[in-house]
DNA sequence: CGGGGGCGTGAGAACGCTCTCACGGCCGTG
DNA sequence: CACGGCCGTGAGAGCGTTCTCACGCCCCCG
């Protein structure tokens, strides 16, 4: 191996060619898998792909197709908190699961800050990548503007707060939500307190109006007590259930709006000497692993995560393939999952 | 905006020079910043530029300077678990920065299974990147063998098992496990156990060396009672502290691999009424977020990750600019943090 | 036995950029 | 005043592919 390897640039279809003795057009056909080559051109020529180690050079094909057979997934947080949510771990799995069964590869940029996502930007509009999936929960950053402008196919995962024609998939938090309620009141639950994620976030908006909304059904009034604001961590869920038990001692259930804050409640109403689910209910939301490894394991909400990767595959080529012009959007059904906290 | 966003593809050189009134050349010139252009050319070309929102094919640039201007940072790990890893984010953060001074991109790979490594080793030896560092805490895996022999810039993140000739960058972690233990000896500790990381990771081989020699070197006899191998989860630590006090009661100081591990383990011995540090010193590694907020806060081991992230750039782009032909390798120095577990 | 229609192949023009080279125009020097 | 050198510029040749044609060949049909 270390005997040929002075060899400094790698071999070139040319080579191949000459090797293979046919043209380089044939070679080209038979790396494309073109059905119109005899079977002893093709033979000769996977001979010398072989005998080479041939890899063709993605920046010639791709100024040639204007394609890179590459999506990049932008993970536009500012801090780098995103990494430990198990929720974005599930994304990436589930994104490198869709694009499996094709030769479309997945390349995660971050973006933390304004100087990263100018960065990332330019990146992709350089033409390194055929489209992009955007994670960003707080979604006060210029690059979807940037890059629609740029007539970039783009993919934002979870809704925008804004109504810019962009395309985008998510779970539906409001349903979920509704549906983590309706199985507190159904379990006949009177007080029903609810821990919502912050204000900036789509998803803690959306899970607090599905809060509300079944509230609502039910012919319960507002009651602005028993709302509390928590930021999705664990410590956030702990400080807001203190706040929660002060404000409505005689709360009997809660629905928080992310599994780690109602591990964080759990903890809290532990230490009141509050029975769980005894003395309160309560619902998360995610189905993180740590929704089962608590104590009681919580019952929650589950994203079909699988499938909404998948979508936003979908959509993400469908622009690619400029087989559709407008953007499309899909929210994703939420289930409930019973476990012994509610 | 929508007005004119019919148009499909970005413009080109060519007809920046045709606005400008100037040659492709020129234009290529004012692009790249070279010196050797007029102002006013230099002004007429700047706005037709912008005038076009002009962004140069990275593709058609890169055909010929054989240069991305991108590298890779591979992340060949079997579970989805290195993205909860706060060490995984400190390494991305610290990369971004040491690259936020050039105009090099960093790409994440990951490369779960064989099949994802396949897909990523193909992606980068078509020549998507100029270069790679490679993340993979268990080394069994086939990308660093077939990275080399394409000649592909390498560094691995982290001493690779075998004497491979490959550039690599690690922290001192048995100079730090010498540390750490030797501090405990120094207080007065009489009988220092170590829950150790896997024997399948060097970081974990390496720590359990630093431990031992430094027993050693202060006259104690090896005792394998006091040597359980944890997993560097929290769990794990817990389990193998609880193995630790059934094998060996007397034990009055503990060095645990990693912090989370050495969290576990506070737990342990706090519920075996045990006084951390009174009764039992406990050191950890890796200087985890975690480690401030332990109760107590933990006495543990720091990298360097600043100079690390540094240092791996600086080793990558010495082979990519072929400055050097040999690879290097660099350990770089661990700190005793103390706090009060210790 | 002649003509039409695939089918496998090769020649050559793109793709959008960089870079070498050559060419005028201006300066300074002898 | 002539001549060499430097400086800004443009022409044109690549970089390694793909893809469109056009061209022989063989086979089948009339």
């Amino acid at each position: 191996m270390t005997g040929t390897s002075t060899r400094v640039s790698s071999p070139t279809l040319d080579e191949v060619a000459v090797l293979a003795g046919v043209s380089r057009a044939t070679v080209s056909r038979v790396v494309n898998d073109s059905p119109r080559v005899s079977p002893e051109a093709r033979e000769a020529v996977r001979a010398a792909v072989a005998a080479l180690s041939y890899v063709p050079n993605r920046m010639a094909r791709s100024l040639v197709t204007r394609r890179t057979d590459t999506i990049a997934l932008v993970l536009s947080e500012p801090d780098a908190r995103i990494f430990s949510d198990p929720f974005f771990a599930s994304i990436v799995r589930g994104l490198n699961g869709a694009l499996a069964s094709t030769d479309i590869n997945l390349v995660l940029l971050t973006a933390r800050d304004e100087r990263e996502q100018e960065k990332a930007g330019r990146f992709v509009r350089q033409g390194h990548v055929d489209g992009v999936i955007l994670m960003s929960l707080h979604s006060h950053d210029v690059l979807p503007a940037q890059l629609i402008a740029a007539g970039m196919p783009l993919v934002l995962c979870g809704r925008p707060l804004d109504d810019r024609p962009v395309a985008w998939v998510d779970a539906d938090n409001a349903g979920g939500a509704r549906l983590a309620t309706e199985h507190l009141l159904a379990g006949g639950r009177r007080t029903v307190a609810t821990i919502s994620g912050p204000r900036d976030m789509v998803a803690g908006l959306d899970r607090l109006a599905g809060y509300r909304d079944a509230l609502a059904d039910a012919g319960h009034a507002a009651d602005p007590r028993l709302v509390v604001e928590g930021d999705f961590t664990e410590g956030g869920g702990a400080r807001a259930m203190e706040e929660l038990l002060v404000r409505a001692p005689e709360l009997d259930a809660v629905f928080v709006a992310s599994d780690p804050m109602a591990v964080g409640a759990l903890r809290v109403l532990r230490a009141a000497g509050r029975d769980v689910p005894g003395d309160v209910a309560v619902v998360g939301f995610d189905d993180a692993p740590v929704a089962l490894r608590s104590d009681p394991p919580l019952t929650t909400v589950t994203q079909p995560l699988e499938e909404m990767t998948q979508v936003m595959i979908e959509l993400l080529l469908a622009q690619v393939d400029r087989t559709t012009d407008d953007v499309q959007t899909r929210v994703c059904p939420t289930r409930l999952v019973r476990r012994a906290s509610a």
